[in-house]
DNA sequence: AGAACATATGAATATATGTTCATATGATGG
DNA sequence: CCATCATATGAACATATATTCATATGTTCT
């Protein structure tokens, strides 16, 4: 149990206890940031459909940009973001890079928001 | 099963196979859209802060303004995306709106992505 | 009716972000 | 060694978005 500081409740326009219990569970600024961040990620139309895409099958650069109709550089920028967040991995063959899925948790989730818009 | 369209798999750089069966499992760009657009409303500190405030209690929005320590005037801007994306819900009390959750599921979401950060 | 208050909203501003273009890097094959 | 190819990346640009300020709306109380 979080220890409740309310020494200023006193300031607020209304409501001061319920404010206070709030306040002392309210989740910390890096959390909240850091978690905005996190869905930032899926917050995307071509990282969606990467990282749909890629959750069938192992593919390369130039595949993905073919498959999304869009250009090697934009998709290898929103693979860089991706691979920042640990959310893809790849390996290197020749000159080829093949990408794939490196968070199933994350995989998941975004399952669950395709199927949570497909049911609107 | 999707019918495959692949008269024009031919001009793909490589892989002409793989790039077609992958474009035809590809989500579409109006799902794709929306979902981003759904994780977009959660890709905010300030609305993670106000959705994982009242998902303990309903608050009016003077007292989500003082515990997240903001101006009126943003979050009520922001209570309007979550409205409109049916996330929160008001009623009226007088001249004060008391607002609280609207959707559980996304609410469950939003507890997984605050997990997952916690647990990295 | 008029003052005070809670909330909503439009405009303006600052910042973040996605794509494109040009180019760099690094590997392969002649 | 040079040309070609796959990928990566920096800069520029256009667009989106969050907050602030000023103000509007609507309610309560005197």
């Amino acid at each position: 149990m979080k220890k409740l500081d309310c020494d200023l409740c006193e300031q607020f326009c209304e409501h001061p206890q319920i404010v206070c219990l709030a306040k002392a569970e309210l989740v910390s600024d890096d959390m909240a940031y850091k978690t905005a961040e996190f869905f930032k990620i899926l917050a995307d139309p071509t990282r969606i459909k990467i990282l749909q895409t890629l959750s069938t099958r192992e593919l390369c650069v130039c595949d993905i940009a073919a498959v999304l109709d869009m250009g090697q550089s934009a998709i290898s920028h929103q693979l860089r973001i991706l691979r920042g967040a640990r959310l893809v991995k790849y390996r290197k063959e020749g000159k080829m890079a093949w990408y794939s899925l490196d968070d199933a948790h994350v995989t998941n989730l975004l399952m669950q928001g395709l199927n949570h818009v497909g049911h609107i």
